[in-house]
RNA sequence: GGGCGCGUAGCUCAGCGGUAGAGCAUCGCCUUCACACGGCGGGGGUCACAGGUUCAAUCCCUGUCGCGCCCACCA
């Protein structure tokens, strides 16, 4: 017996522990099934669940449950990203509150005390996962850094290493001073920062008193300039070039040199050269062979060890900038513009916004710094993972981001793979006393290869580095499935079906494990990249601790039951749209999960339980044949909503289906037969209601597990646990369909125009009156004559039937098809108000009689438009304008 | 600077060649024996703007305005 509410927060952990006990979301290998394949993307080991996660999560256990019902052998592969530099902060943090640093305890304590934290908190994401009722086959759970899949990081390096695709290089690179590491191009984000150009004069060496103004927003930079550079085409310095100029605060000399790089309308037109702390200056000094000396140290603390300091009086004090050594690169900024205020070097100051590259996790501005990295030649392994979606072995839902994945990998840079952090897959590369590398999967192996290189064993040192946390996630698709052991499950589920995820991590991973499993696997990793929108609050407002908005998954769930969050996640979760949500959204998916509820309690009231033997071809009557047709639309509508990754359309068929049709509509007129519950009108209207209760739970299941499975088991559709593994419902023809469709549709009309008159009337719903059929077909008043209890209950009708003799005085009319409806309501409506509303029918049919004509004498409409519009046309004006005469015959009886 | 997307009922959004739809909100009526987390009904839109293509444009094309995002860029 089903209690009178439901009661999410008792039975959904108990139904989760149910299905997970039977070993329900199992994949099965063994088994001869087709697979289907999805890799969760893993999320952070530190992490908690948040809304993002009850999106992306919710989309693919609505897939992968889908799937399962479809008789595929589903997986849906479950993990945890070891995520380097998260991780490493969270348990830094840790120590500092212990009073205490990771450098104070060693590397390998800190490693020791981020396992052991792992240990202890890294479950909490899986158990959310869990609430959330993702159907993920936990048995197979792995981690970026357990053995296997470290084995598979190890492999790959040395692989790539060794094909030339994985190098050292010293270079340039994004430089976190937080967390004194390079970064990747990826995880550095442009932030504007209200600033200042300053326009420094560069006096001549040749003792001329002329000199050259340079612009910049890096004055402490200054220390490293190699050389001033000025547009070849730009007259006005033409004459300069090749001359030197004093670099102040140092003294040195340096050139001024021609490079197109320079811009003649940007700042003065001359721009100073710091090889060392400027990307573009960077690749000017390598064009010009310029020295290259770093000011900047790790901590983006000025170091002057590289450069020499001359005494130049009025420019440069050895003394004074000796004082800088040491100094933050901010305070030093304000420092060095004090001083060449001082010196008169300083001749402008502009206000200035620019955009600024700051560490997207650190926050801090980063810094470029030249550093020896190791390198992964993103170009060459790009090439094949481009091929691959412009030939559609990859295909992108909606299709439009493939035009953002070709932009970035068409003009992919190198991938910066080294991070001097601790928590993270080491470089398996050793070096010699000589700096001889020796990249090898163990150090057994290196030590041999150094044996044979040096001719004797010789002592290796480690690399200290690790590598960026997306290396060992661009594995992840087989990495997971046992890979470089030939596994069964790599066999089976390699390629994936379908990868779902947020736009913002397509350069981040999807490109990346499109590369890595091209090249590992011959194959591309997933044969369908699905991305969903942000989450968004409900004013469309990013969610963001700072402002406050951030709304907890979990807090929903304990508050309305999982499957209402998951219901209305399906519901608004459109192609290329943000999902909108806030804990009204929630509560309204709660409203369709007690509506369902209530469905079903009245069904179990009214004994319909399923019924075996009862197929939908076996229905007579109308309003059943009419129910089982509309449930085998819905269930085609649902299916090709969940193919085309339509969630929205999803959620939205099935709800009008359960709300408007099933119990609006088919339970109410299912009252008066089932009054007689011996009858076997009653017996056939319990056998389809259940039945099609059972295809609605089906059809449901995918995005509401839980509530669905608990009816399933409480009417014995199946075994307790069993509707997870149910067979997809698959649509059907019914017998009669488009007899009973018409004849259901009449009575709907009827009913919806008598209610509607009524309320209009402000006749109240306790007073019942006739409703009676003029000029009405044999037909119709046969058709009536089925429905007479339905039409008196559901339209407060007290008697239903044809008119006999004149339409009384005081009655309303209405218009359905070829017969006029009439209700005698004498002293309860006006008949002003009746005449008033019998006007605005008939203008309103006029207006649309009149377009529809106008149409229609157009020539050229008649000649051009397609024949169908053509009579659809035609027949639209017959009936408006029979509509219209009926009206006015009815105006006429109470003129 | 380059690219992508979006401007449709008060709000959130569907629709994307044949004369506008949903949910929420709002208003009115109803505690009718599954459900007030409910039922019934109503009102509400020159589909951002201007051109063009077409027999026909919210839908296709061009432009304008507004909003959002991504990439590049510390002169």
């Amino acid at each position: 017996m089903l209690s009178k509410s439901h009661s999410p927060a008792e039975t959904e952990p108990a139904q989760y522990a149910g299905w997970e006990r039977e070993g329900a979301f199992a994949a099965h290998p063994e088994r001869n099934a087709a697979p289907f394949t999805i890799m969760i993307p893993p999320p952070n080991v530190t992490g908690t669940l948040h809304v993002g996660h009850a999106l992306t999560m919710t989309v693919q256990d609505t897939l992968i449950r889908y799937r399962r019902m479809q008789g595929r052998d589903a997986l849906w592969q479950p993990g945890t990203d070891h995520a380097g530099i998260a991780t490493q902060m969270v348990v830094e943090r840790l120590l500092a509150s212990e009073g205490t640093t990771r450098q104070a305890i060693g590397r390998e304590a800190f490693l020791e005390r981020v396992w052991q934290w792992k240990g202890e908190s890294g479950g909490a994401i899986t158990s959310q996962l869990r609430r959330l009722g993702a159907s993920l086959d936990w048995p197979r759970e792995r981690f970026t850094m357990d053995e296997g899949l470290s084995d598979a990081v190890r492999r790959v390096f040395v692989t790539l290493y060794r094909e030339g695709l994985i190098y050292r290089d010293r270079r340039l690179v994004n430089w976190d001073p937080k967390f004194q590491s390079a970064i990747s191009d990826l995880e550095v984000e442009s932030r504007e920062i209200r600033g200042s150009i300053w326009h420094l004069r560069y006096p001549l060496a040749d003792g001329s008193g002329r000199s050259i103004t340079v612009a910049t927003t890096r004055p402490e930079t200054m220390l490293g300039d190699t050389a001033v550079a000025v547009n070849p085409e730009d007259a006005r310095y033409a004459d300069l070039v090749g001359q030197e100029v004093i670099l102040p605060l140092t003294g040195r000399h340096i050139p001024i040199i021609a490079d197109a790089y320079s811009d003649p309308e940007k700042g003065t037109g001359a721009v100073k050269i710091t090889p060392a702390h400027d990307f573009n200056d960077f690749e000017v000094g390598r064009r010009h062979n310029l020295d290259m000396p770093s000011v900047l140290d790790r901590e983006a603390k000025i170091t002057l060890a590289e450069i020499t300091l001359h005494t130049v009086d009025g420019l440069a004090d050895p003394d004074w900038t000796a004082t800088l050594d040491g100094m933050d690169r901010f305070d030093a900024r304000k420092t060095i513009v004090a001083e060449l205020e001082r010196l008169e070097i300083l001749v402008d100051t502009v206000a200035h916004t620019n955009q600024v590259p700051h560490g997207d996790r650190s926050g801090v501005p980063i810094e470029p710094l030249l550093t020896v990295q190791w390198y992964c030649n993103a170009a060459e392994l790009a090439k094949p993972a481009i091929a691959a979606v412009e030939t559609g072995k990859t295909t992108f839902v909606p299709q439009q981001w493939e035009n953002t994945f070709f932009a970035w990998m068409c003009d992919i840079q190198p991938w910066c793979i080294s991070r001097q952090l601790w928590w993270g897959h080491r470089i398996p590369a050793w070096y010699g006393p000589d700096g001889t590398v020796f990249v090898e999967e163990t150090e057994t192996e290196a030590e041999a290869a150094a044996a044979v290189h040096y001719g004797a064993p010789t002592a290796l040192t480690r690399d200290d580095d690790v590598l960026d946390t997306w290396f060992s996630s661009a594995l992840w698709p087989f990495s997971t499935l046992g890979w470089p052991e030939q596994t069964p499950e790599l066999a089976k589920y390699y390629p994936g079906d379908v990868l779902v995820t947020g736009f913002d991590i397509i350069f981040f991973w999807v490109a990346r494990m499109m590369m890595m499993g091209l090249h590992f696997m011959g194959d591309v990793p997933f044969r369908t990249v699905y991305i969903h929108g942000l989450v968004r609050d409900e004013r469309g407002q990013k969610m963001s601790k700072s402002k406050g908005n951030v709304i907890d998954p979990l807090a929903l769930i304990d508050q309305f039951g999982a499957d209402s969050l998951r219901f209305t996640i399906n519901r608004l979760c459109g192609p290329g749209r943000d999902v909108k949500l806030g804990a009204a959204a929630v509560e309204n998916g709660r409203g369709f999960i007690t509506k369902l509820w209530n469905a079903a309690r009245f069904c179990e009231m009214n004994a319909m339980r399923p019924d075996p033997g009862f197929t939908p071809a076996q229905a007579t009557l109308p309003l059943t044949r009419w129910l089982l047709a509309a449930a085998a639309d819905a269930i085609v509508e649902a299916t090709a909503a969940l193919d085309a990754f339509r969630f929205d359309d999803y959620a939205a068929a099935c709800y009008r289906f359960v709300w408007n049709t099933y119990c609006d509509w088919f339970l109410e007129f299912a009252k008066p037969a089932l009054a007689s519950p011996d009858s076997a009108e009653a017996l056939e209207v319990r056998q389809a209601a259940a039945h099609v209760l059972g295809i609605i739970l089906r059809l449901l299941q995918p995005a509401i597990p839980y509530v669905t499975e608990e009816l399933w088991g409480e009417f014995g559709f199946g075994p307790a646990n069993s509707l997870i593994t149910a067979p997809w419902p698959e649509a059907f023809a019914v017998p009669g369909a488009a007899e009973a469709r018409a004849e259901l549709d009449w009575v709907v009309r009827l009913i919806g125009e008598v209610r509607a008159l009524r309320a209009e009337m402000n006749v109240p719903p306790s007073v019942k009156a006739p409703v009676l059929l003029r000029d009405a077909t044999a037909a119709t008043l046969a058709r009536g004559g089925r429905w007479l209890e339905a039409i008196s209950r559901m339209a407060r009708a007290s008697e239903f039937g044809p008119l006999v003799g004149d339409v009384p005085r005081g009655a309303a009319q209405l218009v359905i098809d070829e017969a006029t409806i009439v209700i005698p309501l004498a002293g309860l409506i006006d008949l002003d108000a009746e005449r008033a509303r019998l006007l605005k029918d008939r203008a309103r049919t006029e207006k649309d009689a009149e377009s529809t004509a106008r149409k229609l004498s157009n020539a050229d409409f008649v000649a051009r438009a397609k024949p169908e519009v053509v009579e659809e046309n035609r027949e639209r004006l017959v009936t408006a304008q029979a509509e219209i005469a009926r009206l006015d015959a009815a105006l006429a009886r109470i003129a």
